[in-house]
DNA sequence: CTTGAAAACACGACTCG
DNA sequence: CGAGTCGTGTTTTCAAG
């Protein structure tokens, strides 16, 4: 039961054009079957979507860079993320413990575009910047490990997705 | 022409799972003309792959972290990223500039399961840790701004994928 | 969860600018 | 050479058991 539905997220990881023809056979299920695990998945929200990999050279970004920010005013109002939201070269936003408030992950041209975004992001939240250049990512967005518990099935309960 | 692949791609970082016939209706071509850019472009690499967007919360790894590392004994070889690839939790790894040596983003179940990954990280690679703790995430993997250049088609001669 | 059947889709061959 | 049409095999999707 559970384990079918691990081994239905784990292929989709992998490969989320899977047919339900091809994901029937390798979860040894139906495809109707597989098909409604699916969806119900789906509904949970613990399949949140699905999207396409993209080569971050070929769109011209081969720069990625964290950036740390903390507020050049800390008794001002904290919206930092909404500020920011609207800079497309912003790949992720996260608020972190620890001597900054936010960690931004960053894809860009190059060294000028880098320089041009941590101006923006400077005077757009009115914060300091704190830079780390990644040389090469040996790896990145791995497969999880799956496995979906019972105790996380009442975490679950009543929350609805989609 | 390039405008479309642009359209396209756009549209299958958003959804990956898009039928041929919707992606033609939404970027005005036929679908014939669809599926044949779509398979240029993975053929290409500017389409890695596509994979299923999972909820870490559902999966039990509600805490993300960040884990700078570097070594012990600088003098030894640095193969760090391939003694902690066996380590599941561990989502990306990056080599990056600045006094640390690589930055891990890690998904685990809890501050005991941080512990244990943590210890885990310093005996395989013989190396310091410094972890930052990730409290939420405004964003994440957002679609980025989708720019194919003409300059950037000549980095791709020759370069084949999948 | 399975079966089965209808609609939608994928994907090649073919034709037209 | 890229774009559109056609036709067949596959896949999706729903209903019933």
């Amino acid at each position: 039961m559970e384990e079918t539905d691990q081994a239905i997220i784990a292929a989709l990881t992998v490969d989320g054009r899977l047919s339900y023809t091809d994901l029937a056979e390798k979860v040894g299920l139906s495809v109707s079957a597989v098909h409604q695990r699916v969806r119900r998945l789906e509904q949970r929200g613990v399949i949140k979507g699905y999207a396409a990999q993209v080569s971050f050279e070929a769109l011209d970004l081969p720069l990625t860079a964290f950036v740390a920010i903390r507020p050049f005013d800390p008794s001002q109002p904290d919206d930092a993320p909404e500020r920011l939201a609207h800079l497309p070269e912003i790949d992720s936003c996260y608020s972190v413990a620890g001597e900054d408030f936010y960690l931004l992950l960053l894809r860009v041209a190059g060294p000028a575009d880098l320089e041009r975004v941590l101006q923006e992001i400077r005077t757009s939240a009115n914060v300091t910047t704190r830079t780390t250049v990644v040389l090469s990512t040996p790896y990145e967005h791995r497969a999880p490990k799956v496995t979906l518990d019972p105790a996380n099935q009442h975490r679950l309960r009543g929350v609805s997705a989609e």
